[in-house]
Order: C-alpha cells, then structure tokens, then sequence
RNA sequence: UGGGCCGUCGCCAAGCGGUAAGGCACGGGGUUUUGAUCUCCGCAUACCCAGGUUCGAAUCCUGGCGGCCCAGCCA
C-alpha cells in the first residue's frame, strides 16, 4: 500500500512543514492534533484528517493529539467519544494525549475576562435575533449593538454572573469586540460565550457558560503548542478570527491554522447531521451498517485499515473541491484483499448438479490453496461428492456469445476439482432448470483433458458438506452522485441498497469463521464475516465485487 | 452582487520559468484451473479563456469566465 518507499506524496501541507523545518521556526518540533466534536461517528471524511494529522507527525517524529471539541453539550455523548477512540485505534493510530476543549473550561473563562479587561470583548443583551438583524448582510455593513460599550466593569460584573447562574439561557452573550464593518462577517464581533442549561457529559452541571468553537479552538490549540492547526476549507474565513484572539492573549505559542478540501465522496453523504439523520429514521441499521461512509461501517463492510488510509493517501491533500469517485475507494480494498484474502468457494444462488457417474457414497477431500499466488497462505481441503452446488449464473441455455461456462452438452472445469459435461437439464412444469444431470471426467483432477479445451472455470460446493449462509449485498445508499445537490437528499436513497441473499452455501471450511475475516469467494467477491454471524448461520457482508472484465 | 478560496486528461493529482509524473477509470495484447491477479501497450502538442512579459510560461503580470464557502447564541 502506499507508495513502495513508503513515501507519501508531496502535498502543499507537508511542504509548509518541511520548510518549517528547515528554518528552525518551532525549535523542530511538529505538533497536530485532531478534534473531532463527539457528535456522532468518525466517517471516511475523518479518515483523511486523521492521516494528515496523525501522519505529518509521524513523519517528522513529531506529537498528535486527539481533542474532543466538546463546546456544545446538546448534540455530544460519552458513547460518541469512545466510538471516535475505537476507530481512530483501529484505523492504526496512536495520539500522544487525550484532551477535551472542556478540559480548558477554567483558563478558557481566564481567557475571556482578559479580553473583557482590555476592552476587546462585551456583555450582550441582543437577543439571537436582534444579533441577527444587526449584524448586516453579505453586502451591508452591520451596526453596533447598544452594549457594545457597556464599561468593563459592567461586562465584567454581567460575565461573573452569567457563570454563576443568575441568568437564563439567552439573556446574554459574550462577543468580541472588533468591527461590525468587516467585509468578513466572522469578525463583526462574534460571540465568544452563551449560557447553556445542559448536562455536560464531562464537566457535568460545573458550567452553564459554553465557548463558542471560534474561541475555543484556537486556544485550545495554542494551549497544547499545536504547531499546524489543520482544518477543512470552509473555516478560511475563520482565520482572521483565529488570528485575532491569540495576538490579543498572552498565550504559550501561536499556532498556524492551515485549511484544506475535505473529502466529498460519490454516492453518499458525508455531513455528520445527515448520517445522524438515516441512523435516528432507520434508513441503516445504526452507525455502524456497512452501507454507512463511517469508519464503523466501512470496517463492518469489511475494509481494513490499510485499505482506508491507502486511499487516503491516494486521494491527495488540495484546496480543491474534489469529487471521488466509489471506484477509486474499491480499487484501494481490492488491491489489499487481493494479496491478503484467503480464498474459497460459495454459491450465492445454487443449482443442483448430480453427477450420474460418481460413486454414490464417495467423498473425496480435494486440497485446493489458500492463494494462487503465495504458497505460505497454505492449502485446505474441500470435500467432493455426487451432489454438488453450482451457481445459477454459470449455466445458460441460451449462452449469449463467448459465454464460456456450463452449457447443455458442453464441457466445464470444476476449479480445483474435475472437468464435468452437462448430459441432461431438469426444468420445471414453468420451464425454469432445476437441476442438471452431468458426468465427470475422472482423469481430470489436476490435468488438463486430453485432446480437447474446457475454457471455462466455475465454482462449486458440495451440497451435503456446504454449510448454509446469509450472504449480504451492497449497492451505493444512495441514486445521485450527489445526494446533497437535490431539494432533499432522503428523496434518493437508494431503496435496493441491501440485497440479501439467504439461500447460499458456502464451503465447508468457512464453519469457524469469526466476524471480520474476510475471504475472496472465488470469481465473485470479497466477503467479510458479520457481526451477526452465529454457527448455525453464518452472515457475511460482500465488502466489494471483483473487477469484471466480461 | 461584500469578502475569502479554487480552476492541469472522464475522476483524483504531481508540477513552483527550461519544454506535461503517478493513481483510478477506460481500450487493446499476453499469461492464467478465479472472465480475478499479474504483465505489456495505448490514453492532455496540452494546463478555464484572452492578452502581456520572456530566448522560453501550466508556472510571472493584467483582464475576463466558471465553481465552492461565509450573514448559528453549531462545529
């Protein structure tokens, strides 16, 4: 995965840090961290943040930490924390420390009264709306509210007693002071601090008094010597604000917000509110339903680790608006089940075949490899019979041309096992095949047939040592590449997205499968065991087709 | 239409004034007991457009055009 060397490419983040680097600007140290708001699950978004994060700082032997923004108490959860902790872990990484914005609650409000001291912040009584009103438009200058200059004493008095409760949600704001003219509507004196009556589910009811993001994130930032504050695009506007409150607080360092494209991905959702959305209405099954964009998903799907961040690699770091396509991420969990998926044979819809020359009561233990290409990945055996199980695709009646598997009279190898001919096809009163009757040549096994080409290969299992699965097909969640372009992104999701196949066999050497291995079916897909999977019935998601070239 | 950002192959993406990397996708040949894999070959006289500077421009300048983001007491 990844380049040969190793070597991820080249991308305008990671030339920014090398030249830091190379003029000595943070004593050579490089410090990122990620800070996901603990709102909902990690999706694949996520996961080219994390790579960058975690990677740069990896590369340059530097510190990541993972930060929970947990500024707003109404949408976050322990659960939401402890699922961003697992996928983070389980996509390969490490951080150097554990922090929550509300870790900073104390020197946060220090902070605040700082900026009340110097004139640079005010108490508020616009109510939400008359903020609103007041704050002008893409193209009208905002005006400035009466409080704006309530004394600093006043402020200071109102601020102190917003935090102790006197007042209800909504009587006051923090903002801070800097200029209602801004052509940049972030600096037309945003709010800093708003009273909250919630349970917060880690500093519980100490605070009724919540940071905003905008104040929040760049001290936080600078209070752990973050050295490359990496955020998406549409924060840009958010720099200049970024800027301003930590060149007006004395604080440790000033760390360098540096914005780049998230990721937007064909066929799905990428917004945490809308992902929320298909969880709370049953549309998926939960977070972690394996047409979910989540890591939990993916994982479930049955992508690995390496998978994912080999993607994320691929995809690059830009300030372009990109759009990838499904394909780029399938070739990437392709590439890594190719060379890692152990194979085996199911039937995802069987058809009986009974060889009419085979000893009724013989069984013979056929040993098949693991890999067709790595000899390490060892061999299993699979047991052969008179009554085997051949998937309904592989015989035609009426071939279309080049069709190169079972046909009436016609000739096939069983892979790993015989070349077997179609003497006689068994349909019903509708005229649908049922059955085939075919003989099997014996001088097959392992040797080509003499005198004679059999082209086509097709799997196959025995019907009395196969064991029954539920076999679960994905297609994209939703019709439009682009779900978010239309009026309402629910109105195309997808109703077929879950194909369940609950007729299939699979070979006898899948019994023991535990959730998350992954197999190759052979001339099908890749499979992943299902959380759901039990002895008696075993489930397995298809996490990608193969490529078919046909 | 105020401000910010972006525009290199169908989709991503290198390129940083010296004459268009790579990946995905696609098309074709070879190998193959997976129509898989592997392998070979093909795939931008051209970098949004128009001018300009230069011996030389995707790279610099000017002017257009197109796209994305911003008016939460969300992040």
């Amino acid at each position: 995965m990844s380049t040969p060397e190793n070597q991820p490419s080249a991308n305008f983040i990671r030339q920014i840090v090398s030249n830091d680097l190379a003029i000595n600007k943070h004593n050579g140290k490089i410090a990122t961290r990620f800070p996901p708001e603990p709102n909902g699950f990690l999706h694949i978004g996520h996961a080219k943040s994390i790579c960058l994060n975690f990677g740069i700082a990896q590369e340059n032997q530097g510190t990541c930490n993972l930060r929970f923004d947990d500024t707003n108490p109404e949408k976050e959860s322990i659960e939401f924390m402890q699922s961003i902790e697992k996928d983070v872990q389980w996509l390969g990484f490490q951080w150097t420390a554990e922090y929550h914005s509300s870790d900073y609650f104390d020197p946060l409000y220090d902070y605040a009264v700082q900026l009340i001291n110097q004139n640079l912040a005010y108490v508020d009584s616009l109510s939400a709306e008359e903020i609103r009103a007041y704050r002008g438009s893409l193209t009208e200058e905002g005006k400035e509210s009466p409080d704006r200059n309530r004394p600093i004493a006043k402020s200071l008095d109102l601020f102190k007693r917003m935090r102790e409760g006197e007042f209800e949600d909504g009587k006051y704001v923090l903002r801070a002071k800097i200029d209602m003219a801004s052509p940049n509507i972030n600096m037309r004196d945003p709010t800093l601090y708003r009273i909250r009556r919630t349970h917060h589910h880690r500093t519980g009811g100490d605070w009724c008094l919540y940071p905003m993001y905008d104040y929040t994130h760049c001290i936080s930032d600078a209070i752990e010597g973050i050295t490359h504050s990496l955020c998406t695009l549409e924060f840009e506007d958010h720099r200049p604000l970024y800027d301003w409150i930590l060149d007006k607080l004395q604080t440790p360092c000033h760390p360098q917000q540096i914005e780049f494209a998230r990721l937007q991905l064909e066929y799905t959702v990428m917004s945490k509110r809308k992902l929320a959305q298909l969880v709370i209405e049953n549309h998926v099954k939960g977070w972690d339903d394996p047409r979910m964009p989540t890591i939990a998903g993916l994982r479930r799907r049955g992508f690995t680790p390496d998978s994912i961040r080999d993607f994320c690699e691929r995809i690059g770091i830009t300030k372009k608006d990109a759009w990838i396509k499904m394909a780029a991420l399938e070739s990437c969990i392709r590439d890594d089940l190719n060379e890692n998926a152990p194979r085996a044979m199911a039937v995802l819809k069987p058809l009986r075949v009974v060889i009419e020359n085979y000893p009724d009561e013989q069984v013979e233990l056929l040993t098949a490899k693991n890999h067709p290409q790595k000899e390490e990945m060892g061999t299993r055996e699979i047991p052969f019979s008179k009554i085997i199980l051949i998937e309904q695709e592989d015989f035609s009646l009426v071939p279309p041309p080049k069709f190169k598997r079972l046909i009436e009279g016609g000739e096939v190898r069983l892979r790993g096992a015989y070349v077997i001919k179609c003497e006689k096809v068994i349909t019903d009163t509708a005229g649908n095949v049922i059955e085939l009757r075919c003989s099997y040549d014996k001088v097959t096994l392992g040797k080509k047939p003499e005198g004679r080409k059999v082209k086509g290969v097709i799997h196959w299992v025995s019907e009395q040592h196969s064991i029954p699965a539920e076999l679960r097909l994905y297609a994209p969640l939703f019709t439009e590449a682009n779900p978010e372009a239309q009026s309402h992104f629910l109105e195309t999701l997808n109703p077929n997205s879950l194909e369940i196949l609950s007729d299939s066999r699979v070979e006898a050497s899948l019994a023991n499968a535990k959730p998350e291995t992954r197999y190759q079916f052979e001339r099908c897909a890749y499979f992943c065991v299902d959380s759901d999977s039990r002895a008696e019935k075993l489930v397995l998601n298809r996490t990608v087709s193969l490529r078919d070239s046909k």
